[in-house]
DNA sequence: GTTGGCTACATTTTT
DNA sequence: TGTAGCCAAC
């Protein structure tokens, strides 16, 4: 039933520890036990972190404040466990979120242990590729083979579409989107078709929401595929259903490290609880050193699982006792609540692993005391947070404060930020070393708009990535295909390509025939293929498909599969199809095709590297080049960066007003987590920017600064671009104008901050960029230069990590003004429907465009040609008559 | 099967 | 304002 495979060995162990491992390991044991000194990998930890180290029985929750080793720790711990003859690898059970902390965590492992040393390595990988694995041994127990492949999240979508219009439902009515997106928030809880709310069920598609969940659950299983959602929702499942499963795994994992313990949802959570906690008196609690059991408290003890259908543990009555579990975490960079990551996990840890023993971090190995200080004050905002301090011992008079700049607009901050790295640069400051962190994506924009005028290196990181390319999509589709030839996904979306001739007609005859003879679309077309139930123009393309696959598919234990692969996409006339394509794109995705063959070389089996395509999503780029980064902030987490720029500080951008608005006050402190998380991102220079106009939505919005700026303590800031009254200082954290209440109506409620007149020394100058000859370039160059991945224009280089062909949008911002205010003025009014007071050809003032005639009016909103800035359009609250 | 015009929408994103 | 996605028309 277990289905233990060959490479746990662990079962023929006996019960007490292992004998100590060989190599670096049992060198380290004599080392210490001979002359009592710390063995090696210790030295250097300071004494928290040392703690953290060794306290290895019994819960253990660290609080790794940003930049206080937490990584170090963690991979040390590891170290220690099997230096000290604890465990054996195999024994332990590490996870994190990402791919790249995986990585970086292995990479660090292998340095202290030496790869060749142990024999195997941890079970170390993000959630859901040890979820892959689990379910991989126990397929069966969740309705699948064990070959089994994952799909993304288009298919996700396609399918889902498939069957709510199979349903009779309106798809436009019902987006198959939104519903993917209610389907993974419910598997993010651990919820099955039958356990989620009523309310949640009747949402969606007339009442159908269940119904649907329940056949889209089936169809997986038909197809034997997962979704990301099933890689963690399946084990948790299977561990309830079949206690001896899970029992096996209590026996084997001897110690659990969790990282970014703040990001668990709660199916992760649970998933860890399962793992974590055993039935008392079992004897994988045998080496905890009775902590665990002393301090336990009785509140949660008797309600092993919490969450809405946290069944009983499977062990009964049993009370539970937790393992030798310990989670890393920093409860002040938590910013992933939006999908589903539940802060509440970290701070209730001493409450659900009972006797825990926390260790803080504070001591921050990476940035000024002034930055420190002031991502401390600002963070101590927050409520409900377990409360933590960094400092440092660093006390360099040389070091900057922390530098708030103000901004006409966008185009000014990204004017003034060009410059300032130029500053940096000349001072012989890497481009590498900087970086520009934005709320939001469409921030990007102005910046890669200036920096290809300026000729500046930079690389956008984040958005779309490889393996979601549209020829690499395609090509794993064949792939697939021939790995499980059940994946009617990837069937259906390349049996026409290259075009062949098989439109939608012949398509839904494949599928239906498909559906009413329970088999495989692949193995349908092949029927019909020999059946006269075609025209023979189609038929003789599906025989030509049908064969193929049957080839390849025969070739799959014969040939490599690299080769195979190539062979594939050559005999499809994929690749044919690319080098016939005219279009400037068509070379680079030849070029992506090849890329993704070469990168198959580094896997076993086909399988075993789509498994990785499916679960991996970054490309790993290589960073040969000095370029400034750009990215948001939530992809910053985890970075640092010597000098560090943070630009578009106004309200309604950062804290984003939809965060404010969806999530009332913790929505607030989210935000102030990510500006936590932005503050100490830096190491020794911070600067932090803000408008007082920003383009959204095509409209000129006049914007206020942050309330975050108030939020930083005056002594370790230094508000530059003087020449202006900022009013002093006066009141300059207001004492929690803002601290009660959801936001309140009025958006500016502590309306004395020091920044308000900042910005507003530069009325009356008009700098017209848009007619300028570098603007005019820019614009023509931004074309050709973000249409590839990398762009190379007159020595000037783009890169751009993770970023197809799909340009994914710059247009954003807010979606809503209502109760904004704009200089004063509630604006929800005038832009809902009051008609503007101005007539066509009035002469009117515009405090950024200067004088002009108005030559359209909607509503509201006015087009006006301006004398100097050309044709604009602006809301009519920003212009007067003159 | 492609193309153009229309509409809806515009935070953050891992796996 | 920009764009993606969809449908109707060629």
């Amino acid at each position: 039933m277990s289905g233990f495979s060959e490479d746990m060995p662990f079962f023929d162990e006996p019960n007490a520890r292992p004998a100590a491992p060989s190599g670096i390991a049992a060198r380290a044991m004599a080392a210490r036990s001979t002359q009592n000194s710390a063995p090696d990998y210790l030295k250097g930890l300071n004494p928290e972190q040392r703690l953290a180290v060794e306290t290895t029985e019994g819960p253990v929750l660290v609080l790794a404040g940003a930049g206080t080793g937490k990584t170090r720790v963690l991979t040390t711990r590891i170290a220690h466990i099997l230096a000290t003859g604890r465990a054996f690898p195999s024994q332990i059970l590490a996870v994190t979120f990402t791919n790249k902390a995986a990585r970086e965590m292995k990479q660090r492992i292998g340095l202290l242990i030496g790869e060749g040393n142990v024999e195997g390595m941890p079970w170390l990988g993000t959630f859901h590729s040890i979820g892959v694995k689990l379910l991989r041994r126990h397929a069966e127990l969740a309705g699948l083979k064990s070959d089994f492949t994952i799909l993304d999240t288009d298919d996700v979508v396609r399918l889902i579409k498939q069957l709510i219009q199979a349903e009779n439902l309106d798809d436009k009515r019902w987006p198959a989107k939104q519903f993917a997106q209610m389907i993974d928030n419910w598997k993010n809880k651990g919820l099955g078709p039958d356990e989620i709310p009523e309310g949640d069920a009747r949402s969606f598609g007339n009442g159908k929401g269940r119904q649907l969940y329940k056949a889209y659950q089936e169809r997986l299983q038909t197809l034997n595929t997962c979704d990301f959602g099933d890689l963690l929702y399946h084990p948790i499942r299977i561990f309830r259903a079949y206690p001896d499963v899970l029992k096996d795994y209590h026996r084997k994992f001897k110690y659990i490290l969790v990282d970014e313990y703040q990001d668990t949802n709660t199916a992760q959570y649970m998933w860890l609880r399962l793992l974590a906690q055993r039935p008392n008196g079992g004897r994988a609690s045998a080496s905890a050193d009775s902590r665990s059991a002393e301090g336990r408290k009785p509140d949660r003890a008797s309600e092993p699982l919490r969450g809405p259908h946290g069944g009983p543990a499977p062990a009964g009555a049993e009370q539970p006792v937790s393992v030798n579990i310990c989670c890393v975490g920093d409860d002040d960079q938590s910013i992933y609540g939006w999908r589903g990551a539940e802060v509440d996990n970290i701070l209730r840890f001493d409450k659900d692993f009972p006797g825990a023993t926390i260790i803080r971090l504070e001591r921050n190995y990476r940035s000024t005391a002034h930055i420190l200080g002031a991502a401390s004050h600002l963070i101590a905002h927050n409520e409900g947070r377990f409360g933590k301090t960094l400092f440092t011992d660093r006390d360099d008079p040389e070091d900057d404060k922390v530098h708030v700049h103000a901004a006409w607009d966008s185009e000014e901050e990204a004017r003034a930020v060009g410059e300032a790295i130029e500053a940096y640069q000349r001072q012989k400051h890497n481009l590498n070393d900087m970086a520009i962190l934005v709320r939001a994506s469409f921030q990007m924009r102005a910046f890669e708009d200036r920096f290809i005028t300026l000729g500046l290196n930079y690389r956008v990181i984040g958005g779309p990535r490889f393996y979601e390319r549209l020829e690499i999509r395609d090509a794993l589709a064949f792939f697939r295909v021939v790995s499980n030839s059940g994946d009617d996904l990837a069937f259906e979306r390349i049996v026409n390509v290259p075009k062949r001739g098989l439109g939608e007609a012949t398509i839904r005859q494949i599928h239906d025939t498909a559906r009413a003879m329970q088999i495989p679309m692949l193995e349908a077309a092949a029927r019909l293929a020999e059946s006269d139930e075609l025209k023979p123009k189609p038929r003789a393309a599906l025989r030509e498909v049908a064969a193929n696959f049957e080839r390849w598919q025969k070739a799959l234990e014969t040939t490599p599969h690299t080769e195979l692969a190539e062979t594939i996409l050559e005999e499809s006339g994929y690749t044919d199809m690319w080098k016939n394509d005219r279009s400037a794109e068509a070379p680079g995705r030849l070029e992506n095709l090849k890329e993704l063959i070469r990168s198959m070389e580094e896997y076993e089996s086909l399988r075993a590297f789509l498994e990785h395509v499916a679960l991996v999503m970054e490309a790993e780029q290589g960073e040969s080049l000095d370029a400034v980064s750009i990215m948001t902030l939530h992809s910053a987490k985890g970075l640092e960066f010597e000098t560090v720029f943070l630009p578009g500080w106004e309200e309604g951008l950062f804290p984003h007003q939809r965060a404010l608005d969806e999530g009332g006050r913790s929505g607030l402190e989210e935000e102030r987590r990510l500006a936590y998380v932005g503050l100490t991102r830096a190491k020794k220079n911070l600067h932090i920017w803000f408008v007082s106009n920003r383009l959204i939505h095509g409209l000129w919005q006049s914007t206020i600064p942050s309330r975050f700026l108030d939020e930083l303590p005056e002594t370790h800031v230094d508000v530059a671009d003087g020449g202006n009254s900022y009013g002093g200082y006066g009141n300059p954290y207001g004492g929690g104008a803002f601290a009660s209440g959801r936001g309140g109506g009025r958006q500016n409620p502590y309306g004395a901050s020091r920044f308000d007149n900042i910005g507003a020394k530069d009325q009356g100058s008009f700098s017209n960029t848009y007619a300028t000859p570098g603007w005019q370039r820019a614009q023509a160059n931004r074309t050709e230069a973000t249409d590839r991945n990398w762009g190379t224009r007159s020595g000037h280089q783009v890169e751009r990590i993770g970023y197809g062909e799909t340009d994914s949008g710059y247009g954003a911002g807010r979606t809503s003004v209502k109760g904004r205010t704009i200089e004063g003025e509630l604006v929800a009014k005038s832009v809902a429907d009051t008609p503007s007071a101005f007539k066509l050809g009035d002469r009117v003032f515009h405090q950024k465009f200067g004088n002009g005639n108005i030559a359209a009016i909607d509503g509201n909103k006015l087009t006006i040609d301006f004398d100097k800035a050309g044709q604009k359009r602006v809301l009519d609250g920003f212009v007067t008559s003159v």
